[in-house]
DNA sequence: CTGGAATCTCATGTCAACATGAAGTCAAGT
DNA sequence: ACTTGACTTCATGTTGACATGAGATTCCAG
């Protein structure tokens, strides 16, 4: 397969492959005469990486997760990440909680609902009015 | 409430302040002397931005919804965030999944697993073999 | 064997969301 | 008054993930 065929298959930029190659995530099989030919192993390479970019894993991520020496490290970083989808997870559907107070809420400015401020500020972590030490002290 | 009290009370710096107002998301009630000043309302404002953030909007996009001109076109920004949001939550969900069925596989290199190629397949929309065309044609 | 598409490398541009640094201004404690 | 620290503007740097373009090479249908 060469790198317009690949590229096509998931409808991406040829350039884009290059770019997964240059930071090490896509090495393909072979050079014929200076062209990249890939296999079917790396379609499955793809879809992966494609998978884990929409659940937001970075490159670096999914290079780690994919050159994992062995299995033991491959499943602790998967873990993590497991875990990290969790959280995002979470945190996406408290946002999502907040847009469905905001359009059942009758209010005209949704920001000064008592419960939409209740909603909003759990879990975020700011500082309670009256601990923030002024200027010098 | 300076601009280093509002700050300090969500752990941000300054300049993210600055830069959010830069971009027209945080405007101070009011300068004294050059400097700003912040009431309680731009409390909820930071907060809600925060939360916009931790679920991935851009700042472009809070900007859109909070500088809504009336709550007919508020209300239709936060539905099509609200489903952006859902869609997010099914995509990551996804790739949880398939973290699920590495971690489950027994298989040294889950890339090769069956189950979890057809697993990380799914909704993708790549083409299927064969109905690549080559070079031209 | 030639013309045009596809590929190659290498360099540089883009975009969002800040981060960093310079140089000056203002306010408050001593 | 002086110092110190928070504040100001303005300019430039950073990071991640590409996008774009130049210029050379290679493949293949006609």
């Amino acid at each position: 397969m060469t790198i317009g065929q690949l590229a096509e298959r998931f409808r991406l930029a040829t350039h884009v492959l290059r770019h997964w190659e240059s930071v090490g995530l896509l090495t393909p099989a072979t050079r014929v005469s200076g062209r990249r030919l890939y296999h079917d192993e790396h379609i499955a390479r793809v879809t992966l990486i494609l998978r884990g970019k929409s659940a937001g894993l970075s490159l670096d991520q999914l290079r780690e997760v994919l050159a994992a020496p062995n299995g033991v490290m491959r499943r602790k970083l998967l873990a993590e990440h497991h875990a990290e989808l969790e959280r995002r997870i979470r945190e996406t559907a408290a946002a999502k909680e907040l847009i469905e107070h905001a359009l059942e809420c009758s209010a005209d400015d949704f920001t000064q609902c008592p419960a939409f401020r209740h909603l909003a500020e759990a879990g975020l972590g700011a500082v309670p009015i009256g601990m923030i030490a002024g200027p010098r002290g």
